[in-house]
DNA sequence: CTTTTGCGCTCCCCGCCGCGGAGTGCTAAA
DNA sequence: TTTAGCACTCCGCGGCGGGGAGCGCAAAAG
C-alpha cells in the first residue's frame, strides 16, 4: 500500500485550501476549479497561485481530474488526509440527540432493537444503514429443555449465551412421558451445561455414542436425542446477523447514476459476505473506523465510504455498526452519528443483563 | 372501470396480429411498427394494412403509440386481453421442474423453506419474487411453558398452532422456584390451552384480574405473568411476513432506466403495506392470477405486472406467492413457473403435518 | 368492400458543427 | 513567490441536417 500522506507534510495554506476543495466537492459533487475556491477560501490568493498549489496536491495524489480542463476531485487518499487531520467533526443537534436516544430506548427484543438502530441510522443520515449483530462466536449452553408437543414430537429449547434462545422440533421414534423428558433433560443439562456448543457437537457426542450400550434404556434414549437436537446445521444460523436498511436512499445519490454499480453493491449486500468481511476488521477498532472507497478492498465498494464503529455492552465487544454511503459523504456529521448510535445501543444493551 | 376486451370482439386476423405484436414488444421492447409485423406475422399482408388493423386497435385500447410516427405498444388493457385469451403457456424444461422440486425438498424449518422459494422464482425468472408467509389469522394457544433462566429471569415458550413456537424472557419482581413455575404453568395450560391468542388477551386477561383477589398467592404470580407473557405488542409480529428477493434483477431491466421509478418500488417492498395488501387479494384466486401495470391500483406498480399463485397444503390456503416484472415479462414463462412452485411449495408444506 | 400502392408528413436518432464557459499550464512580469 | 496574461483543452449545449422508421390518407387495384 502506498504510504497515505501526513499533514505535517505539507503547508497551512495548502491544506487550508486543500480542506476547503473537499467540503465544497461534497457540498456540490461538482469538481472544483481554482476560481471557485479563490472566491472562498478566505485566503486572499489568485486563482493562479491556487492552482499552483493544486497541481502540487495533484501531484501526491490526494487529487485528480477527471479531464483536464475541469475541476480537481478529491481522491481516496485525498479523503483519508481530510478525515484523519483536517476534519471538525459536527456537534450533534440536541433534536437528533434526542432522535437516537428514543429510538434505542424501548427495550424489547434484541433483534427488534438492532433492526431500529439499522433503520434509524438510514434514516438519519440518507445512507445505508447496517448493523452486524452480536454473533455468538462462542455459545455456551446453558440449559436444555424438552416440550412435549404430541407424544412423538417434541420440541427442543436450547438456550444459549444467557440471551439466546433456539428451538426446534424434533420426532423420536417413540413416545415419551412428560416425566420420562424431565429426566432426559436433567441428565443433558448435568453434562452439558456451560459447555461451548461446537464442542459439544464435536466431542461429548462421540463419547456418548461410545458408552451407549453400558447405560439404561432412558439415558439411551437422551443420548439420542441429544444428537438429533444438535444436529450441526440446525444449530448455526450464520446469515442473519447482518441488517440493511435504507438501501433505497443510494438511488437518489445516484453519484453515478451508473445503475450497474449500484446493483453490484445491493447484490454484495444480499450475499452478506464481502460486508459481514469488512465490518470483522472493524469490530477490534477502537471507535470509528472508516473505510474509503478503494481502501477497502473490495471493489463493490470503489466510490462508496464505510463508517463503522464497534458496540459493546458490559465491557464485552458485541458488534459493529454504521453506514455506507458515496465517498462524497458528509463524514462531519456521519461520524458522530453513527458514533453515538454505537454508544446508544450498547447502553441499550447493557441493562438488559 | 373501463370494460375490458373480449376475444370474440375482434377477428381472427386481428388477433393473430395483435398477439404477434405483443410477443414482438416483450421481445425487444421496442415499439413495433407496420413493417416489422408485416415480415414476421405469417399472414401475407402489406404494412398498409396492418396499419389499418392497428388503427383499430389503438382505438380499442389495446395498443397506443408512444409517439405518432413510432411503433405501438400494447397497453395495460393489451396485455390483459393478451394473457388471458391469447397466450400459450411454455412447457417448463424438465431441468426446471427438477431445480424447482429440488430447491423445496428439504424440509428443514419453514422460515427457510418459504426463503429459497422466493429466492429460486427470482433467480429462475430473473425478476424478483415474493413470498407471502402462513399468517395465522387465529393463532391458538397450544401450551404455555416456563423456564427459568436465573431467580428472577423466565423464559416463557408459546406454541401457537401445532407448529409456531415464540419465545420471550420476562423479569419478575420475586424468585420463583422450578416447582412454582411448573405449578403455574400448569395452571395456565388449563384455562388457556386451545383459546385463541387475540381472545385471551382481549378476554381472559382481564377475567383473571377481577379474580385476582379471590386466589391464592401462587395464581396471583401466575395471572401476573401471564399478563406480561400475553402482552399485546410482543405476540403479534406482523412485519416479516412477506418474503422477497432478487429485487436487482429488476434493475438491469430497465426497461425505465427510471431510476425513481425503481426506487418507489423497492420502497415500497420495504414499506410492505401495499404489496401486501395485493397479494391478500390474490389469496382467494383460484390459481393464478395477475395484475398487470395500472390494474392493481397501486400507483408504484405502474408498468410493472404481478403474477401470483395461493399455495395450500392439508386443504387449507397458505398464503400467496409470486413475481414481480415488468409488465413486458415472459408471462408464457414466468406463468407456469410461479404455478408450479406454488404448487411444489404446498407439497413440501403438506407431509409435515 | 378489402387490400394495396403511393405519397407526403412527422418524429426520433445521430452525427456534426460551432460556440461559450470553465479551467488548465506555462511564461513573463511584479 | 505571487500574479497577470495568454493560449489551449475539453465539456456541454443548442442548432442543423439527413436518414430511418413509421404513420395516415387517398386513390387505385382486386
Amino acid at each position: 500500500m502506498v504510504s497515505n500522506i501526513d499533514s505535517s507534510q505539507l503547508s497551512e495554506r495548502s491544506l487550508h485550501l486543500f480542506k476547503s476543495l473537499v467540503e465544497h466537492f461534497i457540498e456540490d459533487g461538482a469538481p472544483v476549479g481554482s476560481r471557485t475556491l479563490a472566491r472562498d477560501s478566505k485566503l486572499n490568493l489568485s486563482p493562479a497561485t491556487i492552482r499552483n498549489v493544486m497541481a502540487d496536491l495533484e501531484e501526491l495524489g490526494l487529487l485528480n481530474s477527471p479531464h483536464i480542463s475541469a475541476g480537481r476531485v478529491p481522491t481516496a487518499r485525498g479523503y483519508r488526509l481530510f478525515v484523519d487531520s483536517l476534519l471538525s467533526v459536527d456537534h450533534l443537534d440536541s433534536t437528533e440527540v434526542e432522535q437516537i436516544a428514543r429510538e434505542l430506548a424501548p427495550k424489547d427484543d434484541v433483534p427488534a432493537l438492532m433492526q431500529r438502530a439499522s433503520s434509524m441510522l438510514s434514516d438519519i443520515t440518507r445512507l445505508a444503514g447496517v448493523v452486524m449483530l452480536p454473533r455468538p462466536e462462542q455459545s455456551r449452553l446453558r440449559q436444555i429443555e424438552f416440550i412435549a408437543l404430541s407424544a412423538r414430537r417434541i420440541l427442543v429449547i436450547l438456550v444459549v449465551n444467557e440471551r439466546e434462545v433456539q428451538n426446534r422440533i424434533i420426532n423420536t421414534a417413540r413416545d415419551f412421558s412428560p416425566a420420562e423428558l424431565q429426566q432426559v433433560s436433567n441428565y443433558l443439562n448435568e453434562i452439558f451445561a456451560g459447555k461451548e456448543l461446537n464442542y459439544v457437537r464435536a466431542t461429548i457426542l462421540d463419547e456418548l455414542e461410545k458408552m451407549k450400550e453400558q447405560v439404561n434404556q432412558s439415558m439411551q434414549a437422551a443420548i439420542e436425542m441429544a444428537q438429533t437436537a444438535f444436529d450441526a446445521k440446525a444449530t448455526t444460523k450464520p446469515d442473519d446477523d447482518l441488517l440493511f436498511s435504507g438501501q433505497t436512499n443510494l438511488m437518489d445519490v445516484a453519484e453515478l447514476a451508473d445503475i450497474d454499480r449500484l446493483k453490484k453493491l445491493f447484490e454484495s449486500f444480499n450475499q452478506k459476505r464481502d460486508i459481514l468481511h469488512l465490518l470483522e476488521q472493524a469490530i477490534n477498532a477502537d471507535g470509528i473506523q472508516i473505510f474509503i472507497g478503494e481502501e477497502s478492498g473490495y471493489d463493490v465498494l470503489d466510490n462508496y465510504s464505510v463508517v463503522t464503529a464497534p458496540y459493546e455492552a458490559d465491557g464485552q465487544m458485541l458488534g459493529v455498526l454504521g453506514v455506507i454511503g458515496p465517498t462524497r459523504m458528509h463524514y462531519e456529521r456521519v461520524i458522530p452519528i453513527v458514533d453515538l448510535t454505537a454508544r446508544m445501543l450498547g447502553c441499550a444493551l447493557n441493562t438488559r443483563s
